[in-house]
DNA sequence: ATCTTCGCCTGCCAGC
DNA sequence: TGCTGGCAGGCGAAGA
């Protein structure tokens, strides 16, 4: 499920339980996820305190009091839960008998003990662990592009990195060196904000329409993450599968219903093998 | 170099 | 009911 605000809301739960515990015990399922864990992972964790738990795009970043930072991705179903003192609400995950569990963190924080899952059926996420002062240098962030709720992400910034590109605005968007962060839905509910077509040439954006599409982004990014934040107190409960967003998306998923500005029928099409879905009338 | 397609995995849903 | 095909918000590698 996780694009940035889906991710940011993950962070919002998982960061009163981690930050300023210490990781007592690791336990892993398999020794793969998306990718093999990192060499010595479960003893670069155990004993280490978690010093802050940040997001980068669609990243959890860990800082540890080693000086290193434990990656986290979730790919595209992978989930958290929390049990323990410090879990909102009393959650009994069946860790023992889920076969999706492939992580195991207990924790001793300040508000007691606690137990963190990582879940991931597809197995497209995965963890990984960066030497103190190699962030930024990683393989994962050296080329990312701005963050989009940050004050990195401006007119020009994005202009400039659309200049001179011959795919698609909808491709050139869902790439992160662009712009990290976005993923398929929320690229094509910011293009329908900007009134911009998927298929218009990334180069065709100057700085009228830069401007647009960077405040369509910024809003609809910061008010999924305002919806994520409301439902954090279920962030534990159920299943995780909470509905938040989805039900004020414009086009994404509304192929055939009607336009909320003009009442045309949302068009699906598929673009480097995902779906777009777009208004033909008011997006040009 | 830039852009698109493919592969990774499992679960779910519509249609037969 | 069971089977099948298509689809899914991720990424990086390989191909064009």
């Amino acid at each position: 499920m996780p694009e940035l605000p889906e991710v940011e809301t993950v962070r919002a739960g998982l960061a009163p339980v981690m930050e300023g515990a210490r990781i007592t015990s690791v336990t892993l399922n398999r020794p793969d996820l998306r990718f093999p864990f990192p060499e010595k992972f479960i003893s670069r964790l155990e004993g280490q305190r978690m010093i802050r738990l940040m997001r980068r795009a669609k990243y959890l970043v860990g800082e540890l009091e080693s000086g290193e930072h434990l990656i986290m991705h979730l790919g595209m179903t992978g989930r958290f839960s929390i049990e323990g003192k410090g879990a909102p609400g009393n959650y009994h995950h069946d860790v023992a008998g889920d076969r999706h569990v492939h992580v195991i963190f207990e924790l001793e924080g300040p508000k007691g003990l606690a137990r963190v899952t990582y879940a991931d059926p597809r197995r497209f996420g995965f963890m990984d662990l960066v030497p103190a002062g190699e962030l930024a240098s990683s393989a994962h962030f050296a080329r990312m592009g701005p963050e989009p709720l940050s004050d990195e992400l401006t007119a020009d910034t994005l202009r400039l990195r659309l200049a001179g590109k011959s795919a698609p605005l909808k491709a050139a968007l869902l790439d992160q060196r662009v712009v990290a962060g976005l993923g398929n839905i929320y690229v094509c509910e910011a293009l329908y904000r900007a009134g911009l077509s998927p298929r218009r040439m990334a180069r065709t954006v100057g700085p009228a329409r830069a401007e647009k599409l960077v405040r369509a982004i910024k809003d609809v990014l910061q008010e999924a993450v305002e919806a994520g934040g409301s439902t954090l107190r279920d962030f534990a409960a159920a299943d995780g599968a909470m509905g938040y967003f989805q039900h004020r998306f414009d086009v994404y998923d509304r192929a055939g219903e009607a336009c909320r500005k003009c009442a045309s029928p949302i068009q699906r099409l598929v673009q480097s093998g995902r779906s777009t879905f777009f208004c033909g009338t008011c997006q040009r």
